[in-house]
RNA sequence: CGGGAAGUAGCGCAGCUUGGUUAGCGCGCCUGGUUUGGGACCAGGAGGCCGCGGGUUCGAAUCCCGCCUUCCCGACCA
């Protein structure tokens, strides 16, 4: 018997879709306080997955984890103005301790520029000290208005690097370092979604950046989502905190600093870009689990084959779960489908009469029999090439939905299902604030051949518009 | 934060208009049995401060007020 869907199919309702997808592959749960979210185990562990990954990345690039307070005096906030002005609308203020009123409301972090900035002043002496490359893993926190899990909640996890450099080419490199060699790389490696990789025009930079680099990942439904960020942030934070050094000659000098951050986010991004109407499909290499071993019946000779299956894999490296053949079959593989388990190798007696085994791909149900020998070379090789089918899938798509044009007319109507590209002088001054009437922004300005733009004011750019999460 | 809709068992819902036995149904869950190659079946069972607080009333899931939460559409954002 067909079955009928256990999800609200994309074409129907997207947003339906994600809720569902959420919810049924036990991702995560919204929490007591509006906006707020728990992460499930399931959720959690590609989480886990997520920040191991970028961890080594971020590691590779030279910065050190270190841990800043929660709270923050409200008065550092107010130390740079943009900054002050982009975040105040978002803090969570606490303003009683102790049982009583406090002299000096506190802030919970939104990011943490500001105490970090502070003890970077008191940190830096001279020339010597720098570069300076922090990063830390923290919750922060920014009261949403409209909360979705995973995309916007008002309390996520992230991590957020923190530099500061003796000069501005050192500091924009390093900007642009993390950018490719942290965000893009773990985003096409682990994550397999493409993005497109430009700056942001001033109007949607960070409050205080001199100039914020983005991945913009497109997700099924066509929409955009930010996916990484990596700020230049001039000597704004520097000025503000009085960020100096002693330079070779022994004359103080401002620092240039820069931030950068990916966040829980990326769990939501990783959902849209490649879940299907079946449910998730998490790419291999963020998968907590990567085989899932199905007896086909519970009973005691598939079973012990089932169990030695499963250590054949694990043997082999891979991430393996059994599912104990409880149930009705078609059940089970539903339940796994959904959590977007890579492959599933069902076992029966049908298979072991043969000597071999079933292995079905989550992403486009290719069923092959294996025997057994051959089994763990088998998965460890389709789990790979999941990987690289998934990135080329999701490539397709984005190209697909992405539409040349030349007038912002036109880039409206194709932002209703998917990217506009035009120029940028077209859109830049009177063209955004039409886009932004119609909930369509500028998510990225891009050199015509696709490649990262030095700045704004770089002539010949064009831009990428679409509607965004 | 503005406009709309909604909160009854884990999930989806009926009941509310017209207040009145013990608040129902489907799925899921538990027990036993039969099953098992794409959401199985039979029998038995557990599970409810009807979102929270107040009011009206002899009596409130039902009527009134306030708050909280969720969803959709905007403005703000990783």
């Amino acid at each position: 018997m067909a079955s009928q869907s256990v999800l609200t199919p994309q074409a129907e309702d997207f947003p339906r879709w994600y809720q569902d997808v959420v919810a049924k592959a036990e991702m995560a749960d919204n929490g007591p306080v509006r906006g707020t979210m728990v992460i499930r185990p399931y959720g959690y562990a590609i989480w886990e997955n997520i920040q191991s990954a970028i961890d080594l990345r971020i590691k590779a690039a030279g910065a050190q984890n270190a841990y800043f307070p929660l709270f923050i005096p409200e008065s550092y906030l107010s130390k740079e103005a943009e900054h002050v002005e982009g975040f105040s609308p978002e803090l969570a203020v606490v303003t009683h301790a102790g049982g009583e009123l406090l002299a000096e409301p506190i802030v919970v972090r939104p990011t943490s520029e500001t105490v970090i900035g502070e003890f970077m002043a008191k940190w830096i002496q001279s020339y010597r000290d720098l570069p300076l490359l922090l990063n830390q893993w923290a919750n922060v926190v920014r009261w949403e208005l409209r909360p979705r899990l995973f995309l916007r909640s008002s309390e996520f996890l992230w991590q957020e690097g923190h530099t500061a450099h003796a000069t501005y080419d050192d500091a924009a490199a390093y900007a642009l370092k993390i950018h490719l060699e942290v965000y893009n790389s773990f985003l096409e490696e682990i994550l397999a979604v493409p993005t497109y990789l430009g700056i942001k025009p001033p109007s949607e930079r960070f409050a205080g950046a001199i100039n914020t680099m983005t991945c913009e990942g497109v997700m099924r439904d066509g929409k955009a989502l930010q996916m990484a960020t990596s700020h230049e942030l001039g000597q704004n934070f520097a000025k503000a905190f009085e960020i100096y050094f002693q330079n070779e000659e022994g004359q103080a000098a401002l620092c240039h600093t820069t931030s950068w951050g990916a966040s829980t986010r990326l769990v939501g991004g990783l959902i849209m870009a490649h879940g299907d109407d079946h449910g998730l499909i998490v790419p291999p290499r963020v998968a907590p689990i990567q085989v899932v071993v199905l007896a086909v019946r519970d009973d005691e000779e598939v079973l012990s084959a089932c169990d030695r299956i499963v250590k054949l894999l694990q043997a082999a490296g891979v991430r393996v779960t059994m599912d104990q053949g409880r149930g009705s079959f078609g059940r089970r593989i539903t339940d796994w489908e959904i959590k977007g388990v890579p492959l599933r190798v069902e076992v029966g007696p049908r298979d072991l009469a043969q000597g071999v085994v079933t292995m079905v791909r989550r992403d486009n149900d290719e069923k092959v029999a294996i025997t057994i020998d051959a089994l763990a070379s088998t998965a460890s090789s389709l789990l790979e090439t999941m990987q690289s089918d998934l990135y080329a899938s999701a490539l397709a798509r984005r190209d697909a939905a992405t539409t040349d044009t030349t007038t912002v007319g036109e880039a409206l109507e194709i932002a209703q299902q998917g990217f506009a590209r035009l120029p940028w002088s077209v859109v830049n001054g009177e063209g955004e604030t039409t886009l932004k009437s119609q909930a369509v922004t500028v998510r990225c300005l891009q050199r015509p051949d696709g490649t990262m733009p030095s700045s704004d004011s770089e002539p010949g750019l064009v831009c990428l518009v679409a509607k965004s999460y």
